[in-house]
DNA sequence: GCCGTTTTCGGCCCGACTGTTTTCAGTCG
């Protein structure tokens, strides 16, 4: 059986849970809580970190954690975490799942009430509500009553939570609302706050922030309101505001004064693992940090008796004076993670991470050159692709196109076709006296056995390849890491198509031995493809920044099947960064010279 | 229970909101 680290996470969760109910300290609580998290944010198997004995080594888990897990790991059912958890009656932890009840909340309904069936506790507890006898409970009343009955009914829509959305359709609709909130009177800023400034992947809510005069307020979030796609107001204050779009999106906006604003951004940045550690950090200083901006902490121990100026808060207008206040060079929102970003920061070792500018061209991109392709053809021409990579300030581009179909053709048919499309590009392009390089590339299925979906005879029709996984996503993991292994051997691989296989909300990633196929890559100069079609973003953050450590190149490409597709490179590059990669990492922040040097090899 | 560029002992992130409370506990982000 496959243990992912979202099991293993919620069983220590679980474990604080019982901890809390029972009263024990409350700081091994919070140990408990931080290991949870920590393994949900881990970018590698915890099981496989246990399996090479490193389990300890991990900031977070000590002793007594690494332990038990080792225990669980062996025993299962019987080991100390499942007993633990096993205390507390299981219809608690199915209670807590309603919003609004925690496990205190859930313990006591579950006590009072004796709701022990686990298959109608849910059902059980809306009745016990309806009946009345919830406000009957000390510490409850009628409203927490009619709030559960409200809850419940929200938790069977199975609305409440909503399935996190894809990064760049949240990152649209947050453009969306700005443009409609920027001629508004009072306006002077508008950023995009919380995961979206950090690029995660995917999204739960948008969070947008507002510098703006207090005269003007009420108008501003007034017009938010009224949204053209909203659909519902949750609340609407003075100073912040909800609303909810198609399909249920959250949607966050809160004012600011510019004062402040830097400590404000800060905040409401996150992540939380890089907050709490941040404040961690700050407490030492003597410092306490919020929202607002910095203080001097009331705990402190260097404090001055009878010290009025640790009431003053200092403010900080923007995040740079923000970190600098605390000794700390700046840090760019995608790594903020809690990893060990404040670490280098203070040593002023954050690297400069690639930027969009950085880019001086991109090798995967579709035209609507019909060479009887096996997946879908681009709409574009390839001089139109060219223009349009000249109008980016490109120095060169690769036309990527899918293989010919194999299915019931020949292989001498493919080789006459792909040196066909050869000759027709030169033909083509040659006439319009380009001033940016082009190369002819071909993207190629990985078969399930490994083999490639191109006959050898027609690689001498083409610069590079790229190879990708596009049919039997669901293989073991040493059969999958072998195919790919298998195909990496071929002449002329220069790039893993987006190499994880994920489709955002839609399909999983493949099961792979990763640090094999990283090792491989780097050692044949294959660069892995980062993906930056918005349903791919793949290879993920976490990965990139894993396979980076194995010494791997990256290709940063757009996937276009139409050349305003060619635009989302940026969602790419906010996933190199995000996995911590410099310039020199990405073979399309290269000159040509290089690229030409390295196409050879 | 975890951790260390002030500590191997003595600390441990901050605040808003809500409901049930006469001063706070629970939940959430």
């Amino acid at each position: 059986m496959k243990t992912t680290n979202q099991e293993i996470s919620q069983l220590l969760r679980s474990v604080a849970v019982v901890y809390l109910l029972q009263n024990v300290n409350h700081f091994r609580i919070i140990a408990y809580e931080k290991a949870a998290d920590t393994v949900e944010q881990m970018n590698r198997e915890i099981k496989d970190i246990w399996e090479s004995g490193q389990l300890s080594s991990i900031s977070g888990i000590g002793p007594t954690i690494t332990q038990h897990l080792d225990e669980y790991f062996k025993k299962g059912n019987i080991s100390y975490l499942i007993k633990t958890i096993n205390q507390i009656p299981p219809t608690v932890f199915l209670l807590m799942k309603v919003p609004g009840l925690g496990p205190k909340k859930a313990f006591k309904l579950v006590k009072e009430l004796k709701l022990m069936d686990e298959k109608t506790v849910i059902d059980d507890l809306l009745n016990e509500a309806k009946a009345g006898r919830i406000a009957l409970i000390e510490s409850f009343g009628a409203k927490s009553q009619a709030d559960i009955i409200e809850s419940i009914k929200l938790y069977k829509t199975g609305n409440f939570k909503l399935e996190r959305m894809p990064m760049p359709i949240a990152y649209k609709l947050a453009l969306e609302i700005k443009e409609f909130l920027q001629g508004e009177k009072g306006v002077k800023a508008i950023d995009i706050l919380g995961s979206l400034r950090r690029m995660v992947s995917t999204i739960g809510d948008v969070d947008l922030s507002v510098v703006g005069d207090k005269l003007h307020s009420k108008t501003i979030i007034n017009r938010f309101v009224n949204f053209p796609g909203k659909v519902s107001t949750d609340n609407q204050g003075e100073e912040k505001a909800s609303i909810k779009v198609g399909n249920g999106r959250r949607v966050d906006i809160r004012i600011a004064n510019s004062e402040s604003y830097g400590a404000m951004l800060q905040y409401f940045t996150g992540s939380k693992a890089h907050n709490i550690k941040l404040r961690e950090y700050a407490l030492k200083k003597g410092y306490s940090l919020s929202e607002y901006g910095i203080k001097k902490s009331q705990n402190s121990k260097g404090k001055i008796q009878n010290d009025n100026s640790k009431l003053k808060i200092n403010k900080f207008t923007s995040e740079e004076s923000f970190y600098s206040f605390l000794g700390l060079q700046y840090i760019p929102p995608e790594i903020r993670e809690g990893t060990n970003e404040i670490e280098l920061a203070k040593q002023n070792k954050i690297p400069r991470l690639v930027e969009l500018s950085d880019i001086k061209g991109e090798f995967h991109v579709h035209s609507s050159y019909n060479l009887q392709p096996s997946h879908d053809l681009g709409v574009n021409t390839y001089p139109e692709i060219l223009n349009k990579a000249k109008k980016l300030g490109y120095e060169y581009i690769a036309f990527s196109d899918h293989n010919p179909k194999i299915t019931n053709v020949h292989d001498s048919e493919i080789i006459s076709i792909m040196k066909k499309r050869k000759d027709d590009i030169n033909r083509e392009l040659t006439k319009s006296n380009n001033k940016i390089d082009y190369f002819v590339s071909c993207e190629v299925d990985i078969l399930p056995d490994g083999n490639i979906a191109l006959p050898e005879g027609a690689l001498g029709h083409v610069d590079l390849i790229i190879v990708s996984i596009h049919s039997s996503f669901r293989m073991a993991r040493d059969m999958m890491t072998s195919r790919i292994m298998r195909a990496l051997t071929y002449p002329k691989v220069k790039i893993l198509g987006h190499p994880t296989g994920r489709l955002l909300q839609k399909r999983s990633e493949i099961d792979v031995d990763w640090s094999t196929v990283f090792k491989e890559c780097a050692a044949r100069d294959i660069a892995l493809e980062i993906n930056a079609y918005p349903e791919r973003l793949d290879l993920p953050d976490t990965l990139v920044n894993q396979a980076k450590s194995y010494g791997c190149k990256f290709a940063i490409n757009t996937d276009a099947h139409e050349i305003s597709q060619m635009d989302l490179m940026f969602y790419g590059i906010s996933v190199a960064r995000r996995g911590w990669l410099t310039s020199e990492y990405v073979v399309n922040a290269q000159p040509l010279k290089t690229i030409k040097e390295w196409i050879k090899k």
